[in-house]
DNA sequence: TTGACAAATGCACAAGTGTTCACATACACA
DNA sequence: TGTGTATGTGAACACTTGTGCATTTGTCAA
């Protein structure tokens, strides 16, 4: 098993930024980016840290070449030195965040702002569409257990519009719930749960989609 | 609703060829990459398909900056050019790719060779740690229902050593087979299903366990 | 035909970008 | 006290890379 060698704060704080950087624009940062991130006054300071990174394997770079950054898992198994094959059919992938909990029992507001984590889906096997756009949300809660939906499965909502019977995370009421739309013809559209023992929805004054569940996601 | 407009063959070979190598290299490619793998004679005839690539909103890069691609994916539906506002706290993720059916009922053959897709699920969420090594299976059967695990999810399998009560990716006698592992201190270990109707299945020859099943990903 | 557009060649240039050399400061360690 | 490492500054250099201009060919519709 390959080990990293330890490293220092600043070089944690270069590499959380590369890493970020990437995440956030889609592509890496050139040096001169990194430079004007921590106001060094020299390309040498990053060039500095770069190397000590590469030196511990944390990183890899293509001598030369622009904004070609590969990072090396501490918990990675293979060699950071060898290039992953990948299978030659492969398709595209969305990001989509993790912004907290959402109530899959009662309605509860969600629990977090901002998001803590991202899940990426493929297109082709989820059907999904709006990357970058689309977010995840942890359950909590048993109302949906019939359509097998469990307490602290990650479902992935999409925003759009919903129709009848889609399960959709709505803010009924003021607050957020994970649950099934009725959206009959000529009649006020309801929430309901995928549980016997919980009651139907019913807003009062407000009911507003904002995403219908695309896919659920549970670790083991 | 933004509606791309229609590409030529040349163009969305050349927005193909971007976004995969973007998938296999971690970085995208610069103009003279893409001339290469289409053999031009100049790298001119690759800006001229960037350029209408961008015009015709498909993509969008940042002028004079080396490999910064963005991908607007044709369903997405936000404007191209507004940045997508991501949130501060992210974290990293790994890439899954998805290699073909398992059985959950009775054993059988993964049906497939070579990945059909990727799925990418964050680290600190899942737990998950051998990026580029784990892999997903598409579930058949009914098999695992009482674990919640249903014909049709694809289950992330991360090789790795098995314990009892792991539920595993198996090859038993040659096939292979999702099932419960059962591990007990002096015993040969056999499999179980999570279904009253499904026998356990004790290895006649071999037990080569494949890797331990980490997550399930549904699409709704 | 004429015009518009996709596709491609060939060449040159400038900006983006990685890299190197020389040198300075601080801190841990033997 | 010397040595190594981490961390910087400052300036210069050379390759990488995006870009512009001129020109050619082929297709398709007005």
């Amino acid at each position: 098993m390959y080990t990293m060698k330890v490293l220092t704060e600043r070089q944690i704080e270069i590499l959380d930024f590369v890493s970020d950087y990437e995440w956030r624009h889609g592509f890496w940062p050139s040096i001169r980016n990194i430079q004007m991130q921590f106001e060094y006054k020299s390309t040498n300071a990053v060039m500095g840290h770069l190397r000590a990174l590469e030196r511990k394997g944390a990183i890899q770079r293509i001598p030369g070449q622009a904004r070609t950054f590969k990072i090396n898992r501490p918990d990675q198994a293979n060699s950071p030195f060898e290039e992953p094959t990948l299978p030659e059919n492969a398709s595209e992938v969305v990001d989509i965040p993790v912004y907290g909990a959402i109530a899959a029992g009662y309605p509860d507001r969600v629990e977090s702002s901002g998001a803590v984590g991202k899940i990426q889906v493929d297109i082709q096997n989820a059907g999904f569409s709006n990357r970058k756009q689309s977010f995840a949300l942890e359950v909590r809660g048993d109302s949906m257990v019939d359509a097998e939906i469990y307490d602290g499965d990650r479902v992935i909502i999409e925003p759009k519009e919903a129709h009848d019977g889609d399960i959709v995370a709505a803010l009924i009421d003021g607050e957020v719930t994970l649950k099934r739309l009725i959206q009959k013809p000529g009649e006020p559209p309801y929430l309901k749960a995928e549980n016997k023992n919980y009651p139907e929805l019913h807003p009062l004054n407000e009911l507003e989609i904002q995403g219908v569940a695309k896919a659920i996601v549970r670790s083991l």
